[in-house]
DNA sequence: CTGAAAGCGCTTACAG
DNA sequence: CTGAAAGCGCTTACAG
């Protein structure tokens, strides 16, 4: 009955007619080496089930002895998962979404799985194309930290593929999202301005439209109404989240000639832009301008003068969304708590010059 | 003959034995929508041969009905590929590994493969998980975006997959090392130095024993010879190719009352923490003290004072490491010129003041 | 030019 | 506890 299976005679040794011919050593050959079949051999490599020990032994003796690795694509096929995870990103390059790819891929490598990065680089259409590509190499499921994709569309996607996205606050199945208190960070920050006597505080803040950005003008306003200073719309000016942004916010402050004393910046980067603009006019931090940054990146403690922000872990906002990930995997709705914002005070922060 | 295979009846439809079910589109589905076999819609699809166009038409009228996606583990278990490059490098938090990591994934996703990132936090040890990680993933190559992994063990690995690696030299079989040239950039950055009046030149290294520190190193004492100005020692302090690094050694340059008027530092990232040291001690930059940084990082420009820094262009090299991987997998072998480095003059270096 | 079949290397339901 | 067999979804040598 099963005549034409010859499979005990070397097969391959000379092509019979088949695929082209691998080097790497297989689960047969490690299995037949350790005395026993492929499944157990499988089954003990996999701890699916309890064998004897000295099978156990042995196979592992084999394994060892041969250098055998599972390949990675005969297992996706059999399991039907990959156990990778697509992240994108904005840009690799920038110190924000560096610290927090470093935070994903450490509790991800821990959980088992690998992260694959791409990045979108700000632009709805390139992050489309990072999500068919992800889908398409069959990653397990997709962590966009923070992105321009409309909502809508998100959530469609979420329907192949679980996701977790940061930076803004959506619900749907398969789907979580996890967002930082940028209201309770902006308010810390103009706190910490008004304590210091400052009461025309300039805010630059990012592309319109960002969640992020707008959250942190709520903030901004916010604090100013807790303290009875009326808003003035003039004070706020529109940045880039980059150190361009924050320049030309400040040439544009100074140029229409209002009158500030501090200015609160979106994020780092653009308070690093506005320090250069400042000390191009010839205005000192914080002697004559107070500045404050949102992010805390590591580079912070290194400006001159180092610079007082609003600290995010970004590293720790990665694990999270890891985090997230894994649960969701694993069938359970995640429950994550993010840490909370806090201030950190440094040199850029003085008492109102006038 | 055939009389036990019964594909033709729709074979998975309640589950016989075999695997878990699967939801999605296969080649089949697709070949048996467009009426022809699925040898055909898999020739159609990766163009490996001329099919007549009304073939054509159907199977891709097929394709996008059903949104079809080839399965990635399926084409790499079949293919004996991936499709996929590994990318080794020390930390993604990194402004410079950042600005590498962003050339190398855009030269790779351009040529049809995803890189697969992972760091080594500047650990032999970590390297080696990696590398192994990687190859088990069966990755089709490697990049190893400076390293600290021994040369031989290097050598070793790329016996078992292709490699290439920046930031040393190094010749062996599928194996492609390329590197910037650290003792010219130095010279460069020296000369500068010299020109505008400085004798006392400190030069703060990198880990004892890193290939770019010491070749920098060698720049270094080849200019100040060239010049005729006797080497002294006292003036090399060691760093870490971070601001921690730079801080400590100005500490250390300042505390040991050794005379300097400038000096060069091994990265950007040590430039930037002698910037802030020198601050705290009340140094001027350029005016009492001139800086310059090496690899010219994008935050450079925005330092106050703007960092004078050799630029080398790391997206460049990281795109060439690209370029040289493909042509590696496509079995020839790679001949990359990298671009020269160049010195961009900025604020932070002046006359010397003595 | 096109199809049937074998094979890539693993996992697991089924049957001892 | 263990093995034989089927199946994951694709590619390609072989044979028209």
């Amino acid at each position: 009955m099963k005549k034409a299976r010859v499979k005990a005679v070397p097969a391959r040794t000379r092509g019979k007619r088949g695929p082209r011919p691998r080097n790497s050593v297989t689960l047969k050959m490690v299995a037949r080496e350790a005395g026993v079949s492929a499944s157990t051999a499988s089954r003990i490599i996999n701890r699916t089930v309890n064998v004897s020990e000295e099978l156990r032994l042995a196979v592992e003796a084999a394994i060892a002895k041969f250098g055998f690795r599972p390949n990675a694509a005969a297992r996706g096929l059999a399991l039907g998962k990959t156990e990778t995870i697509g992240v994108i990103s904005q840009a690799m390059a920038s110190p924000f979404y560096g610290e927090g790819l470093r935070g994903i891929e450490s509790r991800l490598l821990r959980g088992g799985y690998a992260p694959l990065f791409m990045s979108g680089n700000w632009q709805e259409k390139e992050e489309v194309r990072c999500m068919e590509e992800l889908i398409t190499r069959g990653v397990d499921g997709i962590i966009m930290f923070t992105g321009c994709m409309n909502d809508v569309a998100l959530k469609a996607y979420a329907r192949k593929v679980p996701i977790v996205v940061t930076g803004r606050t959506l619900r749907a199945r398969r789907l979580v999202s996890m967002q930082v208190d940028d209201q309770y960070g902006a308010m810390l920050a103009m706190r910490h301005l008004l304590d210091l006597g400052h009461r025309r505080i300039a805010f630059v803040t990012g592309f319109e439209n960002h969640p992020d950005a707008n959250e942190r003008l709520v903030g901004y306003r916010n604090a100013l109404a807790a303290a009875g200073i009326p808003y003035d719309p003039r004070l706020v000016v529109a940045g880039d989240f980059h150190e361009e942004g924050g320049m030309q916010a400040v040439y544009q402050l100074m140029d229409s000639n209002i009158g500030f004393t501090a200015m609160f910046c979106v994020n780092d980067e653009t308070a690093y832009g506005a320090g250069l603009a400042l000390f191009r006019k010839g205005m000192r931090v914080p002697e004559d301008i107070s500045v404050v940054g949102f992010d805390d990146l590591p580079a912070s403690t290194y400006r001159v003068p180092p610079l007082t922000s609003v600290r995010q872990s970004v590293q720790q906002l990665g694990e999270c969304a890891a985090e997230a990930m894994l649960q969701l995997l694993a069938g359970r709705r995640p429950l994550i708590v993010l840490p909370p914002v806090e201030l950190v005070v440094r040199e850029s922060t003085g008492r109102a010059a006038g």
